[in-house]
DNA sequence: CCCGTTGGGTTAGGGGTTGC
DNA sequence: GCAACCCCTAACCCAACGGG
């Protein structure tokens, strides 16, 4: 890779004093999922993003020691157009939380909460677009977390299959990029089953996909932006994503008022809050039990899934004795609240 | 021949959403 | 309120095997 042409966009970091690329990347289940590909001993990040025509090219993502800017090394190319050199920004500003609005949501959490303060914790890294942070959401259902990684994988294995460009700047990582919506409506779900075990996942996968490209589910509207006004939630219907799975896809999109409820919820909240659920049966959470939950985060508002996942990350991370920035690749798996039991195997 | 180890096969349980 | 959706893995059981 090293002897392809590369080009560097530049990213200035004046504006966010708060910024250090670990903390920034290395925060959510999503910075472990291909094709993100985090290094921990050179401190950097790559995977494929789109040029503005959707061509996938790879990419390099470090922070120079002791300079506020990022450079994002582009492979295959000397020099890009002004309209690509946009796009990879405007790609690595969503994932990075690298806007005025992001940077004053920070602040103000931090305002309330001056331990994440004190620990950096505040840009919950997310998916260059929110595609493919709701097809990753529907991923992590109903389902271990190795096979929520397997899946993303296989995704990205596929699109390099069936979509590697023949341009030589093309997508030269070993498996692709994550599919977009028109590449992933294009699956069949036979084809989605050929390589990985998806079940009725390639179903809702397809059908998110074609409803993206035809109009009917229209995300950007669902980003948060500068204006403030808060999306209608309920007219967000997607098959196959129930209160978890909406409220993840809120907290990428900018929204952290409500907590995702999943069976990790309830280990943390008898674990950290004292909060005994008898064992829940399968199926919906209890409208009390949610209550108590928003409850214990309430002072928090509206950054209450912020301070619930800050939390998360700070046991996890005393579980594994090292930070998620730390881990390598061959240990993601692990990264799950029952760690301390699995680890008594070995 | 007996006992402990290994392996393969089976079973139970875990996981969020949907639709009855 | 409950079963079905689909797959993974841990736990268990039992038979075959090897060493004493």
């Amino acid at each position: 890779m090293e002897t392809l042409p590369s080009y560097n966009c530049i990213i200035h970091l004046e504006k966010f004093p708060t910024f250090t690329i670990e903390k920034a990347m290395c925060n959510h289940g999503f910075f472990m999922m291909a094709p993100n590909c985090w290094e921990p001993s050179t401190k950097s990040f790559s995977r494929p993003l789109r040029l503005a025509d959707s061509t996938s090219v790879m990419t390099f993502i470090s922070q120079p020691p002791g300079k506020d800017h990022l450079v994002i090394k582009v492979y295959g190319a000397s020099i890009l157009w002004l309209k690509d050199e946009l796009a990879i920004q405007s790609q690595v500003k969503r994932m990075l939380r690298l806007s005025d609005m992001d940077e004053q949501d920070v602040r103000d959490f931090h305002k309330l909460h001056p331990e994440a303060e004190a620990k950096g914790f505040g840009r919950l890294f997310r998916s260059p677009t929110l595609f493919e942070d709701v097809a990753k959401s529907l991923l992590l259902r109903f389902c271990p977390w190795k096979t929520s990684l397997d899946l993303a994988k296989a995704l990205c294995f596929l699109q390099y299959k069936k979509f590697k460009s023949k341009r030589k700047r093309a997508n030269i990582s070993s498996y692709g990029d994550f599919p977009n919506a028109e590449e992933l409506a294009s699956f069949s779900e036979k084809e989605l089953k050929g390589k990985g075990n998806f079940g009725y996942r390639a179903r809702e996968l397809i059908m998110l996909a074609k409803q993206v490209v035809d109009g009917e589910i229209y995300l950007s509207k669902f980003e948060k932006d500068h204006i403030g006004t808060e999306p209608n939630w309920s007219k967000l219907k997607i098959n196959g994503a129930g209160p978890f799975t909406i409220k993840t896809i809120m907290m990428c999109a900018g929204y952290y008022s409500y907590i995702p409820i999943d069976s990790e919820t309830m280990r943390h909240m008898d674990e950290f809050h004292g909060l005994k659920v008898h064992k829940r049966k399968r199926g919906s959470i209890n409208l009390q039990i949610r209550d108590k939950i928003q409850q214990i985060y309430k002072r928090y508002d509206p950054f209450q899934s912020l301070a619930y996942w800050f939390e998360l990350v700070n046991s996890y991370e005393t579980e594994l004795g090292k930070e998620l920035s730390e881990l390598l690749p061959s240990e993601y798996h692990h990264v799950t609240g029952n760690y301390e039991k699995e680890k008594k195997k070995f």
